[in-house]
RNA sequence: GCGGGUGUAGUUCAAUGGUAGAACGCCAGCUUCCCAAGCUGGACACGAGGGUUCGAUUCCCUUCACCCGCUCCA
């Protein structure tokens, strides 16, 4: 799906992102910690815009929502009655022979005659020091072999040499008629572990019946059933048994669900209204992959927006809409937007529809949220595990119901990595002696961007310019994010800044001072980071003329 | 979890069974310096743990992490 230069691209974005303090790999000085990432300093304010802008959009500017900020360790109740310990803990085999996975409840049961095979050696080996085995090992023979070998009364080496896989295998096949494929599937077996010319030791069969211990595909023998628990468990309180067990949560969602009465009732509000939580989930994923894309820890903004059931249909359009104008609004362009609607078969069973809005990353198209109308589900479950009424209650039509929920979830990471995919870019710019030279720019959004305006003085040993930079960093900083440099030539200091994305750069040269030309005065010059191009301002309109750009 | 690949300064890349180099970047200093300039000085690396060896960054084993493919993704 991704081209070597997507590749590339990408591992020049997650350096990137170290050299210049986005994100770092967790626990680094201790060899990393797998699935976990940390962001450093330019990092968390990208993150924190993100977040503020979410929040911005998704509840104060709106009078039918409110927030929450629920707690991430959650009882063993809440995910019992939500579907999470069971859909969680999805126990998975693997096929020997080929090493293809399956649920372990989605195998089917088949019958039939398993051939089983002790282990195997390398026939050629053997010849050499006669037929020990006979020319048809039968059961227990291998047994017999290790015995001799061990007593050392046979001219079979000891060594580690000698090429033998003890390791029992067994296949699956209709009946005895098919004994030989059954043989022929457990040579690939065994030729796979290393043995050149397998001999198949100590041959057994038996008629089995109704078992899922066999791939249906080649009849090989499967894995062990392992269970692969999604949920972070831990022990809350002195002992740690399994009445103390809690769970990370493994998405947001459920606290907005479990506190929906006590929201409904101290908000007043009337429905349709929404409750929206951002904050930290855990998933212990089995593969985490693509840089902090898939991660095991993780953050959410998601809002539940509850309706009349009649609405829900149009709500999930309604929200679909407001969603990608918001990626729009944060600088993802709308062609690198994609909606899934997601078929009735691949949706979660109590959806009545689900798009999934998903980002061009250089690895691939991948979703970055989720927007799914799950019916009463979430609420009746829990209302059923707990004795306690959901309901609400309709005054002007007098009516008690659970209401429906339409839910856009969006990953946090996955937006700030998509943010980050999206600004990078290179371009040609020219050096001092005008040869074109690679320019590495992050052209964020300015109401994204983690430094919204460097300060420079032209020069770092000239007082008056260093003060008159100092005092614009003071003006502006209680209104964004500023960066003050000094160090370098000039145009160092614009690169710098254009490599993680500050949209404006203000410098303060002796025409500030009033020396060349007295009009001048109090003046900087404002240099845009895309265009390069620059301005000359008043000091006076500098922040008014900032802030505009950046809100 | 399976298969393949990769681990040497922040980055890109060298070399070596015995002292690990460079470039760019970074820090400090000088320079009326507007797009990675120049000069001087400086800091920083063999992913981790074992083993072999007089001696390991180099050879072997294990482990951790990252990348690619499969698998998974309620």
């Amino acid at each position: 799906m991704s081209s070597k230069s997507d590749t590339q691209r990408m591992e020049k974005i997650v350096s990137l992102c170290k050299r210049r303090g986005f994100i770092f790999q967790a626990s680094e000085i201790y060899g990393g910690l797998n699935g976990v990432w940390d962001y450093g300093p330019l990092g968390v304010e990208l993150k924190n815009n993100l977040k503020q802008y979410w929040w911005r959009v998704m509840v104060r500017e709106r009078d039918d929502v409110v927030g929450i900020d629920g707690s991430i360790l959650t009882g063993r109740a809440v995910l019992k009655a939500s579907g999470h310990e069971d859909t969680f803990s999805d126990p998975m085999v693997d096929c020997l022979l080929t090493q293809r996975r399956f649920r372990a409840d989605q195998v089917e049961p088949q019958s039939g005659m398993a051939y089983t095979f002790e282990g195997a050696a390398d026939a050629d080996y053997l010849t050499a020091f006669g037929s020990l085995l006979g020319p048809d090992p039968k059961a227990g023979a291998l047994e017999k072999l290790l015995e001799k070998r061990a007593t050392g009364k046979t001219n079979i080496p000891r060594d580690e040499d000698f090429p033998l896989v003890t390791e029992p295998y067994s296949v699956l096949v209709s009946s005895e008629k098919n004994s030989e494929r059954a043989r022929k599937t457990a040579i690939e077996y065994y030729r796979a572990r290393g043995i050149r010319n397998p001999l198949l030791l100590g041959e057994t069969n038996s008629v089995v019946r109704e078992t899922r211990q066999y791939n249906p595909e080649n009849g090989s023998l499967l894995t062990p059933p392992r269970a692969f628990n999604l949920m972070l468990r831990t022990n809350v309180g002195a002992t740690a048994d399994e009445n103390s067990i809690a769970y990370l949560r493994p998405e947001t969602a459920q606290s907005i669900f479990v506190q929906f009465k006590n929201v409904l009732e101290t908000s007043r509000k009337k429905l349709p209204f929404g409750i929206a939580q951002i904050g930290k989930a855990f998933r212990n994923e089995i593969n985490p992959r693509n840089f902090t894309f898939r991660s095991r820890e993780f953050e959410q903004m998601e809002l539940e927006y509850f309706c009349r059931p009649e609405q829900g249909m149009d709500l999930l359009a309604y929200w679909l809409k407001e969603r990608i104008k918001f990626y729009q609004n944060i600088g993802i362009a709308r062609g690198r937007l994609h909606v899934l609607d997601v078929p009735e078969t691949e949706r979660a069973f109590y959806s009545k529809g689900t798009f999934d809005i998903e980002y061009e990353f250089p690895f691939g198209r991948q979703e970055l949220e989720g927007v799914a109308y799950r019916t009463d589900y979430d609420l009746m479950q829990h209302q059923k595990a707990s004795g306690k009424s959901l309901e609400y209650f309709d005054e002007e039509t007098k009516q008690k119901f659970v209401p429906h929920v339409v839910e856009p979830s969006a990953g946090v990471d996955r937006s700030v990595l998509a943010l980050i995919c999206e600004a990078y870019s290179e371009d040609e710019a020219p050096d001092e002696k005008g040869k074109m030279e690679t320019r590495t720019v992050l052209r964020f959004h300015p109401r994204m961007a983690p430094v919204k305006c460097a300060v420079f003085p032209l020069l770092k040993n000239k007082e008056p310019l260093v003060a008159k930079a100092r005092e614009i960093v003071g003006l502006l900083r209680p209104h964004m994010n500023v960066f003050y440099d000094e160090s370098g030539a000039i145009g160092r200091r614009y690169r710098r800044q254009d490599e993680i994305g500050t949209p404006f750069g203000v410098t303060v040269d002796f025409e500030t001072l009033g020396e060349k030309d007295p009009a001048l005065t109090d003046t900087v010059t404002l240099r845009d980071r895309d265009s390069m191009k620059q301005e000359r301002v008043k000091i006076s309109e500098l922040r008014d003329r900032l802030l505009e750009a950046i809100v």
